[in-house]
This record gives C-alpha cells, sequence and structure tokens, in this order.
DNA sequence: AATAGTAATGCAAACGTTTTCATAAAATTT
DNA sequence: AAATTTTATGAAAACGTTTGCATTACTATT
C-alpha cells in the first residue's frame, strides 16, 4: 500500500517526489499542455504514490474561483423542491462545480444569515427560490456583486435574474380561458396570498382579467382554501351551499382543485358537467393504481 | 452608502480602517475575549463600513476546519432521501457547518468522484448513504482519514461507522411475528436484492426465522415484486391464484403491502380474516381524503 | 517602591497553492 | 554557424488569513 496513515502530503511532497519544481506540478494540473508529457506521467505517478489530493481552499485564495455554488431554498424535504434542487445539483455538477445547499424554513432572515456563510465561502455564484427577500439580503447580493439567480417566479422587472413561473400571466391566462368558455358566475378558490407571491401573482392576474370582462365574482366567491385536500374540500363544500351557486371554479393550484373536485362529487356535483374546475399547476394525476 | 462598487475588502482594509493591526482584527473574531472591548467596537465599525466578509477559505488553509460537511446520497428526489436531507441540513446548520451535497443516481464510481472533489474542498466531515460502497471509496476515505458516516442501514461489522436499520433483524422479527400469529404457510414478496442491500438483508433475516422454525416457503411462495403499487398487485395476485395459498405475507416494504393487499381485495381474499399482510417500513397511512 | 503577574497588542512566519518573470535547452530560421 | 524562436522548467512573490513569540502598559502583590 502506498498510503501511511495520517499523511497530508502537499504539492510539495509531490514535487519533491517527482524530482520537479512545484511550479511544475502545479501546472501540469492547471495547464497540462505546457509540461512536457514525460515530466507529466512522473508527477501523476508521484501523486498516486502519494494520494495527493489538491486543495481547493488554497486554490481559491488565488483570486480563482472557489469552485462552489451556492442554492438556498426554504426547504428541502418538499416534493418540488426537491425537484428543483435535484435538476440544479445535476446540472452543477455536470458543470464540474460543487453545492452548497441550505435551506431557511420560509425565515427571510435565516436567509440572509445563510447567504452571508456562502459569501464566506466566496461561492462563485448563488441561486435563491422566489422573488420575496428581505432587503438586507439584496444589498449583501449586489455589494458583494456575486452572480445571483432567483428560480421559481418571472417577474419582469425583478430586481435579480430570475427564471420561472409568470404568475400573473398564468392567472390570467386561467381567467380567460374559463371566460372563453362561456363562464360568466366564476368562484375563485385561492390560498392565503401573504408570504405566497405565486398565489397572489394568480390571484391578481385573474382579477384583472374578470374586472377587464366585466365578471368579477362576488364577496362570497372568492374563498381562502389551504394546501390540503381534506381542508381544500370542506372549503369548496361552503361555496356550494350557498343559495347562487358558480358554474366555474378557479383554484390556485392543483390540491386545491383536487379538494374541490371532491366536494363537488360529494354533493352530487357533476364535474364538468355542472360545474368547470381549473388548477394552476402541472401536477401529474394518480400513477398508482 | 457604505459600499463602493467592486469593492472586495480584506483583513487589511479592515485594521487599517480601524487604526489597529491585522492580529487585532483576526483575533477579535476568533478570540474575542483576548481583545479590549472599545478596540472590539472599532472594529467591528470598520467590518460593517467595508462590508468585509471573512474568507473562509483562507481560514481552512490554516489547517483549521473547513467549516463544510459532505453528504452523498443517491438521489435528492426521493421523499425518504429528501427527508434525511433536510434533517441533516439542519443538524450541520445549527453546527454552524455549511452543507455540501451531491447526487450520484446510484453509480458507485460517480459516487467516488463525488467523495474526491468534497475531498479537494476539505470538508470536515462526509456522510454517505448505506454501506455498498466500491473499494476506492472505502480507501480513499481511510487513507484520508475523514471522519465518515454512513446512514441508512446499521450492520455490526460495517467498515464505517453507521447508524440506521438493522434489516436483518427488522426481517428476523417480522417473521417471527407472523409465527408467533400462528401462520405457519408463509409466502414472501420481496423487490429485487440486488443492489439492494435493504431488501437483501431483509430478506435473510426472515428466511433464517422461517427456517429455524420450519416454515421456509416452497419455491412458489418466494416472489418477486417492483417497488411500485400497480405491478406488486399483479405480482401478487400470480400468488392467489396457485392451487396452494399462504395464510401471511412477508413484504419487502410496504409499497408492495400495499399492492399485496388490492390484489387480495380484488379477489375477494378478505384481510385480515382470510390473509395477514405485513409490510416492512413506516409508511404513513393515506393522509388526504 | 520594587516585583511579579496579567491584559492588550503588534511583528512576522506559516498555511498550500498559482503565477509572473527569468533562464536554460532545444528547435528553427537565416 | 549564428541568430532567433519555441519549449520546458524553476525561483520567488503573491493570495488572506492565523498564531507563536515578543513587547508594552497596567494591576496586583510583597
Amino acid at each position: 500500500m502506498a498510503s501511511k496513515q495520517g499523511n497530508k502530503s502537499d504539492i510539495v511532497d509531490v514535487a519533491r517526489r517527482a524530482g520537479v519544481s512545484i511550479s511544475t506540478v502545479s501546472r501540469s494540473f492547471n495547464h497540462p499542455n505546457l509540461v512536457n508529457l514525460a515530466t507529466r506521467k512522473k508527477i501523476e505517478k508521484s501523486v498516486k504514490a502519494l494520494g495527493y489530493i489538491r486543495n481547493r481552499a488554497a486554490q481559491a485564495m488565488h483570486g480563482r474561483r472557489s469552485g462552489t455554488i451556492g442554492l438556498i431554498v426554504p426547504t428541502i424535504d418538499h416534493a418540488i423542491f426537491a425537484e428543483v434542487i435535484q435538476s440544479f445539483s445535476d446540472a452543477v455538477d455536470q458543470a464540474g462545480f460543487t453545492l452548497l445547499i441550505a435551506s431557511h424554513g420560509f425565515d427571510l432572515e435565516r436567509e440572509y444569515a445563510v447567504l452571508r456563510k456562502f459569501l464566506e465561502h466566496r461561492v462563485d455564484g448563488v441561486a435563491l427560490i422566489g422573488l420575496d427577500h428581505s432587503e438586507p439580503t439584496f444589498q449583501l447580493l449586489d455589494q458583494q456583486a456575486v452572480p445571483v439567480i432567483s428560480i421559481w417566479n418571472y417577474e419582469e422587472d425583478s430586481r435579480i435574474s430570475c427564471v420561472g413561473a409568470a404568475n400573473n400571466e398564468a392567472g390570467e391566462l386561467a381567467a380567460r380561458h374559463v371566460l372563453d368558455l362561456g363562464h360568466r358566475r366564476i368562484a375563485l378558490v385561492f390560498p392565503k396570498t401573504v408570504g405566497n407571491d405565486r398565489a397572489r401573482g394568480r390571484l391578481e392576474g385573474a382579477l384583472t382579467q374578470l374586472r377587464r370582462q366585466q365578471a368579477e365574482p362576488p364577496e362570497a366567491w372568492t374563498i381562502q382554501a389551504p394546501y390540503n385536500i381534506a381542508e381544500a374540500k370542506e372549503a369548496c363544500g361552503a361555496l356550494f351551499d350557498l343559495p347562487e351557486r358558480p358554474t366555474a371554479l378557479l383554484c390556485g393550484n392543483d390540491v386545491i382543485a383536487q379538494g374541490a373536485i371532491y366536494a363537488a362529487v360529494q354533493r352530487g356535483v357533476k364535474v364538468p358537467e355542472d360545474l368547470s374546475v381549473l388548477g394552476t399547476g402541472d401536477f401529474k394525476g394518480r400513477k398508482e393504481m
């Protein structure tokens, strides 16, 4: 075995063993074409023998890149974020970078703290989720001039580069669709919009469009429902028990839409014959069974 | 505004602005009690004014810790792993460390590559999932003497520290349970065991126990099913169509158990009256609806 | 009042690399 | 064969910190 225990060989050791200078060793890593093939082989051998592993920390100190990208999410343990993280991770990996990750549990102060930590590690770039961030976060970001991108929502006039869903547009589109279908009595079922820019955007978009076509729903037809099928079902149930019933439901997300359908079925309201239900999202249908 | 653009202030700038030496600045970060309160205040002010952010890379170079922990998982986008990652992340965070993460898609060579990458970043510790790793991975691990832990399965004689389920025991326990219930005609439905140490462990444990009590199932009663309710249902269906039917089903996981129940129901076999079904895992019941 | 501790600070060496500049050797041109 | 270019290498300065040692100024002890 080539390795003794507790060995932490550095570039100097490698150089000595290969009988060359450390500059040559460094060069053979970073600009292999500048060093003679035979020399390179010797170095490679020395590296293997010593079990040498380069120290990125030392590299990073030279103004070179740290080779890391930071991703800050609200939470990891949620299907939708897990998906994003996976894709992001794959891309980062493929580019030869390493991914730093942290979750803040929807707490913007923790988000700021995490960002600082990442900056201490000199990440070469950061990705955040969504466009709602604290002022200090925004300031830190452009004070440090670190490349940053926001994933999740798209807004024309965002303070940082972003890629994601254009929720306002989605809402408008949804409203236009049911209107085009001929509906005039349209109810809106959305989750709480405080601290939920997606829902807010969709709701605003939908309302804008409905107003534009003189189909703004009455107070009683704009209700709130949590992100939870059972509770959404209940909330929608109340809607059906009103004297005047809407002919279409615009739901803020697919979970609510699902609940709405169950509520309708329970009351014998036929979907889509008696009621149109539109969800926003792209849930896959139930695959199982 | 205190910050100009493109400012990359370092500890020297901070020291100069505060009118102290860099040693004092460094000390005020790392051993605040060794520096006079008034001085500390001055330094703090200087830090704020310059928007200075410490460089962990430079710190790491001093043999100090890098402040990072690496977590290598097969895949992120899977509920069970996402849960583990979330918990791990929280713990790492709380300890003031930063989490490096990577997934290898069940490819042990990629796992090795990722480990190397993490080692280049001088992680202070690594966590892996499961106990199946390539020989080079194991060697690298103890050659570099990096603290390592495996999450997922527990095995007495593991090469690396581990914490997780003791699958052999789980299998034995499951078998003992149905035997204690009085069953003698017990079938086993497990996923493929190649490359799936959990399933293998459980199956082995179960078989050991069944043999011990002279209740080893006939060839036809030991079947394979994929991790998928629909297909598991089908696989189990075949089992029920045999001339001689088992009275109990030992399933390798909860998904299979679910499929088994559906298959039974479909054929009018009553669970648990006519058939006992035991799954291994801790799936929550269906919450929705 | 002299002495011994203690508290607060600075100097300079170290950490493991990369990179600029200089130099030697080899290959090419005249 | 001399002059020029190219190729391969090394010496040493930098990167931004931490830390051991030395120094100074106080504070407590005798």
